[in-house]
DNA sequence: TCTGGGGTCCTAGGACCC
DNA sequence: TCTGGGGTCCTAGGACCC
């Protein structure tokens, strides 16, 4: 028998984290919005129950938000990031071991608590986590990953079970993957869901009793291990050891259209000074990168246009004004000078990550002490006096691209100005 | 006026090597 | 008519996730 693996999802994560500290937000429809106000990603039950669906474009469903009174605010990832450190703690007693998954999901490795009940046990963590984080979550229990999520979807849904659906039974869980659509199976998105479907494959069992050689051949190994985890056979474990990550991007939207090649460097110098920064952060340098900016997609009627290039870092670095450097000659030589198009977006990507200590060094390279030196500087400077303090100047002042966000929350938890106040 | 911002993994196919 | 047989490494692109 396998070690029962447990998920905690947390309900309408962003949603949730708003209503924490603004409780006029409770029992009213609310949406949050993308970065640059783009598109609803998360909803309020009430929000779903009017069909608000996740990703819908805000700006095309405005009358009916307003119809409804429905509550829109932006999105406030430093708050959802502390919220989300809170709930992990809470967690971290209820398992032997946790992989943080995402932003709002956890899975628990919960060996060595199988002689308990583990749905008392999965309830009592769900209060923990309610009385220190205000979040309301779910709780999944399955042998394996895949399953879990499936738990935790019909735990989701089933409002009879409290919170937690514990599919360690077969039986039981041949009953509930019998009316599971195949498509709400995690890792099958619409091209393989549309291939199952037109083999006559809609539910979660159908998936399951697939021959893996079938499965192979009509995706790839990814989905010959998903049907074995839909058997109950693990094809993967909770992973206690946070992977090295290998690359890092930072990519926006523009909050109005671009046409001029200083507006636009004005944005990517920001992004690669940005990135420099995450690379510090965690300590590494990087050894490839990419600019890129496109015309809209949405806007057929416009003459469209896509640039991306790329080149080698070296000696590789977390260097900002290197990153900037470099950024700002791949970035002129896509540039067309007939002024004809309005982009609407740019990112920059690094690739080939290493730890700092792991560099490879060079043949030429000079004394870096100085420009790391400036790098820590930059870095003391913008933590104690606010991001973009001291930037390069060519980051320009008007900043006109700059995102929308119309309706941000305060940063409850991480600014002490912001820090609610509690009358006595 | 107007449609997010990150990530991961896998495969095919080309370049290059002996 | 016939045109070797493997390897490795890299990149682009697809699919999926939240």
């Amino acid at each position: 028998m396998p070690v029962p693996i447990a998920l905690i999802d947390c309900n309408n994560y962003y949603v949730s984290c708003e209503r924490a500290f603004n409780p006029s937000l409770i029992g009213v429809p609310v949406v949050v919005a993308s970065n640059n106000d783009g598109c609803a990603i998360a909803r309020s039950q009430e929000a779903k129950d009017l069909g608000v669906r996740m990703g819908d474009p805000i700006h095309l469903i405005r009358d009916r938000l307003r119809e409804h009174d429905v509550r829109v605010l932006s999105s406030n990832y430093t708050l959802y990031g502390d919220m989300h450190r809170r709930v992990v703690m809470s967690v971290q007693d209820f398992a032997r071991d946790v992989e943080v998954y995402s932003i709002d999901e956890t899975f628990l490795d919960m060996a060595g608590f199988e002689d308990r009940d583990l749905v008392v046990h999965a309830r009592a963590m769900r209060e923990q986590v309610r009385r220190w984080t205000s979040i309301p979550t779910c709780v999944g229990i399955a042998p394996t990953k895949t399953l879990a999520k499936l738990a935790n979807r019909v735990a989701k849904k089933d409002p009879g079970l409290e919170g937690v659906a514990d599919l360690r039974d077969e039986g039981h869980r041949r009953e509930l993957m019998d009316v599971f659509p195949v498509d709400d199976v995690w890792g099958v998105g619409r091209a393989t869901a549309a291939r199952l479907e037109a083999m006559g494959i809609t539910t979660a069992s159908g998936l399951a009793d697939m021959p893996m050689k079938q499965a192979r051949g009509l995706g790839t190994v990814v989905l010959e291990r998903l049907v074995a985890e839909l058997n109950g056979i693990p094809a993967g474990v909770v992973e206690t050891m946070e992977p090295q990550r290998k690359g890092m991007a930072v990519t926006r939207s523009f909050g109005s259209p671009v046409r001029e090649f200083e507006t636009l460097m004005g944005a990517i110098a920001q992004y690669a000074m940005r990135a420099g920064e995450k690379l510090r952060q965690h300590g590494l340098v990087a050894g490839r990168l990419t600019v890129f900016y496109h015309t809209s997609p949405h806007r057929p009627d416009l003459p469209p246009h896509s640039a991306s290039a790329s080149c080698s870092l070296s000696p590789m670095t977390s260097d900002g004004l290197e990153l900037l450097d470099n950024a700002r000659r791949l970035a002129g030589r896509k540039w067309r000078k007939d002024g004809a198009h309005a982009y609407v977006k740019a990112g920059l990507m690094l690739d080939d990550l290493v730890l700092e200590g792991e560099r490879p060094r060079t043949l030429f390279e000079g004394d870096q002490t100085k420009r790391r030196a400036l790098m820590e500087a930059m870095d003391a400077i913008n933590a104690k006096y606010g991001r973009w303090t001291v930037v390069p100047a060519i980051q320009g002042f008007k900043r006109e691209w700059k995102m929308r966000a119309e309706n941000r929350s305060p940063a409850y938890t991480t600014r002490i100005e912001d820090v609610p106040i509690a009358y006595a």
